[in-house]
RNA sequence: GCUCCGGUAGUAUAGUCCGGUCAAGUAUGGCGGCCUCUCGAGCCGCAGACCCGGGUUCAAAUCCCGGCCGGAGCACCA
C-alpha cells in the first residue's frame, strides 16, 4: 500500500489520527506564588565585587521575566555594604551584562545611598530594645553562639546601647572594637536569629561614598530594609539564603514593614566550569588563562566572546531549568544546543581547511565559482571562489585519503586520488557530481586564501579540583578569501569544523563556540 | 560536629503538595534511518530513569519510618 493510500484508508476509519499535532508546548515559567498582575516588584541584587557570570545572568532573567511575566517592574539594586570587597569596574560589568541579556530595569539604585536611612532605622530599634552594641571579640562571638548563651553587653540598657552607638558612629571605635547586635534568639535552631551583627565598623574607603562613613550594615539589615521600600514583592535568588529568610522577614516586622514571597533554587552550574572567584583565579595563577573574559570563563564576557547569544541564555533559562533544590550540574551541551537553534539559519558558512595539506588536480581549469553563503538561507547572498588546479585541503580529510578512492571537492568537481604522499596528494579530474558514496570535503584555493587561527575553549576543571592542563587548544589552517569580510562579533560556520565568533578581524583570529 | 534541604534515564527537567489517568512526559546527548553538494541543520525511529530497605493502602515516583548519597548554612561577606 501506498503512502497515499494509507492516508486514505486512515482517512475513512479514523481521521483524528491524521490531525497531527505537534506537542509545541512551549514549557513556560510556572506561575509565581503570590503574584498579582500589574503589582509584581523584582529586583537584581548584584554584589559589585566580581564580574558579571552566568549564575547571576540567569538569575537576573527569572527575575526580569517574571515581572514582565505580570507587567511589573524591575529594579537593580548594588548591595555595595562591604567597602573593602567592591570596586567601581564591577558596577559596570553588571550594568553592560544585564543590558546584553535585553534585561531591562525600571530603576536603579545603590545600597550605599542609604546610610543615613539605615542608620535611623537602626536607632528605631535601639530605642525598642531590640538591638545593643556589643563587644566581644569574634571569637567569643561564635563561640557563645555556638552554644547558645547570651554575653553581658545583651543586658546593657537603652540609653546606654544608645551612647555606645553614637559612640560608634563617631569614631570612638576602632574596627572590630564593637559592633551593633540583633536581639533575637540565642538557643534558635536556626544559628542566623542567634544576635546576628548588623552593623559594624570598617575603616576603608567606599568606592561611592569615600570616606564618610565608617560605620556599615551587614548583608541581612540592609537587604531586608531596602526590599520593603523598593516594594519588592518577589525575591527568586539561590538556596543559600535560605535560612536568612527568617531574619529578614523578622527585621522588617520589628519594623512595621511587610514581607515579600521567597523563591529559592540551588545554584546553576555548569560541568567543569566553576563559576567561583577562588576556582577561576586559580587558572589564572597557573598561567592558563590571563583575562576574566577568557572565552573557557563562565563570565558574561566570557560567554559573550566566545560566541554564546544571549538569546540563549535566556531560552536555556527558561526551558531547561526548574525550581529544583537539588545540587546540578549542567552539561554545555543543553546551552549549546540551543546556541546552536539559533546560530544554524543565520550564520554564514566559510570554507576552512585545518591542518592545510595541497592537493593537485590534473586535468583542472582555472575558474571561478559563485556559491551561497548559506545553504537555505538564501537573503545571506552568494561569495565568490577563484581557483586553478591547486588546493588546500584539511589534513583530517588527507589522512582519510586512499589512492584510487573519488572525493568531491564540494560545489566544484570529483577528483580520483593517484598519489599520497606526506605533503601533498595528487589527484585527476573526473567527470560527475555529488553521489552517496563520494565523500565531499571542502577546500581552498592554493592561490588565494588566509592564514586563520581558531582557539578551541574546553571545560577548565575535569573533575571539581583538577584543572584540565589543555582547556585551550589552538588550530591553524588556511580559510577561503571571503573570511576576510568577516567583522569582529560576527559568528560563522566553517564547514565541518564549527561555529565560530570572530575575535579580532585584525589578527584573523577566531574563537569555537561549538560543533 | 550541629541545623536545614534534596535524591526521576549520561545530563537537565515534568510529575511529588491533593496516591490511581505514570507499564513515567520533555529537552539534550547516544544509536539507526531519511533528507541534504557540511560528519551541521531538519525529519522519522530506537535504547535509556522513579537512590536502597521496610511500612500504610485495593493502589505509591507520589504518604510514613530507617538507611545511603549529595547540597546549603552555621561571618563584624553577600
Amino acid at each position: 500500500m501506498s503512502i497515499d493510500e494509507q492516508k486514505a484508508l486512515l482517512e475513512e476509519i479514523s481521521p483524528e489520527l491524521l490531525v497531527y499535532e505537534k506537542k509545541v508546548e512551549e514549557k513556560k515559567l510556572p506561575p509565581l506564588p503570590n503574584a498579582i498582575k500589574g503589582r509584581v516588584v523584582t529586583r537584581l541584587p548584584p554584589e559589585p565585587s566580581g564580574y558579571m557570570h552566568i549564575g547571576h545572568a540567569m538569575s537576573g532573567i527569572l527575575n526580569y521575566v517574571y515581572a514582565k511575566m505580570y507587567d511589573g517592574k524591575v529594579w537593580l539594586r548594588f548591595e555595595d555594604t562591604d567597602p573593602r570587597k567592591i570596586k567601581l569596574e564591577y558596577y559596570e560589568s553588571f550594568r553592560r551584562g544585564y543590558r546584553w541579556l535585553g534585561i531591562e530595569w525600571d530603576y536603579e539604585k545603590n545600597n550605599s545611598e542609604d546610610i543615613d536611612l539605615f542608620y535611623d532605622y537602626a536607632e528605631k530599634i535601639i530605642e525598642m530594645g531590640r538591638a545593643y552594641v556589643c563587644f566581644c571579640d569574634p571569637e567569643r562571638i561564635k563561640s557563645l553562639r555556638k552554644i547558645g548563651v547570651e554575653c553581658e553587653h545583651r543586658s546593657h540598657s537603652v540609653d546606654e546601647n544608645m551612647k555606645y552607638w553614637k559612640m560608634m558612629l563617631n569614631g570612638e571605635f576602632k574596627e572590630g572594637e564593637a559592633i551593633l547586635r540583633l536581639v533575637g534568639n540565642m538557643k534558635d535552631k536556626n544559628t542566623t536569629m542567634r544576635d546576628p551583627a548588623i552593623f559594624r565598623i570598617v575603616e576603608h574607603e567606599h568606592p561611592l561614598t569615600g570616606k564618610g562613613y565608617h560605620v556599615w550594615p551587614l548583608y541581612d539589615f540592609a537587604a531586608s530594609i531596602e526590599d520593603s521600600i523598593c516594594g519588592v514583592t518577589h525575591i527568586l535568588r539561590t538556596s543559600e539564603f535560605i535560612l536568612r529568610d527568617e531574619l529578614q522577614n523578622y527585621i522588617r516586622n520589628l519594623l512595621g514593614m511587610s514581607n515579600p514571597t521567597y523563591v529559592e533554587y540551588s545554584r546553576f552550574e555548569f560541568k567543569g566550569t566553576p563559576v567561583s572567584k577562588r576556582k577561576l583565579r586559580a587558572i589564572i595563577e597557573a598561567g592558563l588563562a590571563e583575562r576574566w573574559d577568557d572565552p573557557r570563563f563562565p563570565t558574561i564576557e566570557g560567554l559573550r566572546r566566545r560566541g554564546i547569544l544571549p538569546e540563549a541564555i535566556r531560552e536555556f533559562t527558561l526551558t531547561q531549568t526548574g525550581f529544583s533544590y537539588a545540587r546540578r550540574e549542567y552539561d554545555w551541551s543543553l546551552l549549546y544546543s540551543v546556541n546552536k537553534k539559533l546560530l544554524d539559519p543565520v550564520a554564514r558558512r566559510f570554507f576552512f581547511a585545518p591542518y592545510p595539506v595541497k592537493l593537485e588536480v590534473e586535468g583542472l581549469e582555472a575558474g571561478e565559482l559563485n556559491i551561497p553563503y548559506h545553504p537555505s538561507n538564501k537573503s545571506l547572498g552568494m561569495r565568490k571562489i577563484d581557483y586553478t588546479d591547486e588546493f588546500y585541503i584539511s589534513g583530517i580529510d588527507a589522512g582519510n585519503m586512499r589512492i584510487g578512492q573519488t572525493i568531491r571537492l564540494k560545489y566544484l568537481v570529483n577528483v580520483k586520488i593517484l598519489q599520497i604522499s606526506s605533503d601533498k596528494i595528487r589527484g585527476k579530474h573526473v567527470s560527475g557530481g555529488p553521489a552517496q558514496n563520494i565523500p565531499i570535503i571542502q577546500w581552498v584555493p592554493a592561490h588565494r586564501f588566509i592564514g586563520i587561527k581558531i582557539l578551541v575553549p574546553d571545560v577548565l576543571y575535569i573533575d571539581e579540583e583538577k584543572i584540565n592542563q589543555e582547556s585551550l587548544k589552538i588550530i591553524e589552517g588556511y580559510s577561503e578569501e571571503n573570511v576576510n569580510e568577516v567583522k569582529v562579533d560576527e559568528i560563522v560556520q566553517f564547514e565541518r569544523f564549527g561555529f565560530c565568533r570572530c575575535d579580532s578581524a585584525t589578527e584573523r583570529v577566531f574563537i569555537k563556540t561549538h560543533d
